[in-house]
DNA sequence: TAAGGGATTACAGTTACTATAAGTCAATAC
DNA sequence: GTATTGACTTATAGTAACTGTAATCCCTTA
């Protein structure tokens, strides 16, 4: 049997740590995309062990957790940049930062009303199959039907 | 002053035709969208006037609301193809059809889901902001809050 | 000391649009 | 009757946000 020891921690710190891969398991995002955000400065502050591998702080965790959900609103990555370096120039940016996630919030309010709207057009759909394969509608060949309807 | 005509339509057909702007303004989607859905065969029947213009009819509008539809709930282009080839081979693949339909609205509801605790993330991080912008948290040179929080 | 497995990088590939350029055509303007 | 306008066409290039691959590195266990 084998003893998964994970990568290196610095002795001095009592803090947990993740990699990529943890964090993509606790947090549903690809590795890929981790590696891809961290890349492109989203995520700041992810330490490094001393093999070079990707350390997770609980801190960093949470800088990922904001830059996941300002995509899923809708905030292209130059956005989510731009939200990121406010935070990190201090207090002065919270007027501008609230202002963003007012933005944000009125977009994802639209976006799920928008899913919400398709939901209506699948659960009638289904309710159209649904009576067609128990008979009630079976008149295939009904040109009327067959003009006005699709799929 | 100009008087606007639309496009030509078949003297023979009373029913109303829309050209690609017209559909891109009902359905919010973008005219390159709905071409590029034409072209890739996921509206099949679509009319064209004597200048080569796209004419959409109720018919054909509604093909575009199932293909927008689907897209909505995640699956990809390939997929739509799928289905659409599925309605035009007739009433045998209708369970295929229903199955299909179920999981993508199994698929809807668990984005409906995800993007309802994105709200709750940025409805927490916008009374943060709040507070601070109160005045409530005023101490901004603590070192234990600045070491805790971001953004 | 060698082998194994998982992480790293650089970079190529994919999906689903989105934008541009050049051309066509119907409809007024003159 | 011809010129101009402007919306529409196609072909093709560009973009955003990943996603996948290949070569390399390095810690661990045999």
């Amino acid at each position: 049997m084998k003893k998964k020891l994970g990568p290196y921690r610095p002795s001095d710190d009592k803090t947990p740590k993740y990699t990529v891969k943890d964090v993509s398991e606790m947090m549903q995002v690809s590795s890929y995309t981790i590696r891809y955000y961290e890349n492109e400065g989203l995520i700041p502050g992810v330490e490094r062990s001393r093999g070079n591998i990707r350390l997770f702080s609980d801190h960093t965790l949470a800088w990922l957790r904001i830059v996941h959900c300002l995509r899923m609103t809708g905030l292209p990555i130059e956005g989510v940049k731009h939200y990121i370096n406010l935070c990190l120039k201090g207090d002065a940016t919270i007027p501008e930062r609230a202002e963003l996630l007012a933005k944000q919030e009125k977009n994802l309010k639209h976006q799920i009303k928008m899913l919400r709207e398709q939901m209506d057009i699948l659960k009638y759909k289904q309710g159209l199959y649904k009576k067609l394969m128990d008979g009630e509608m079976e008149d295939t060949c009904n040109p009327a039907r067959s003009k006005a309807a699709n799929g």
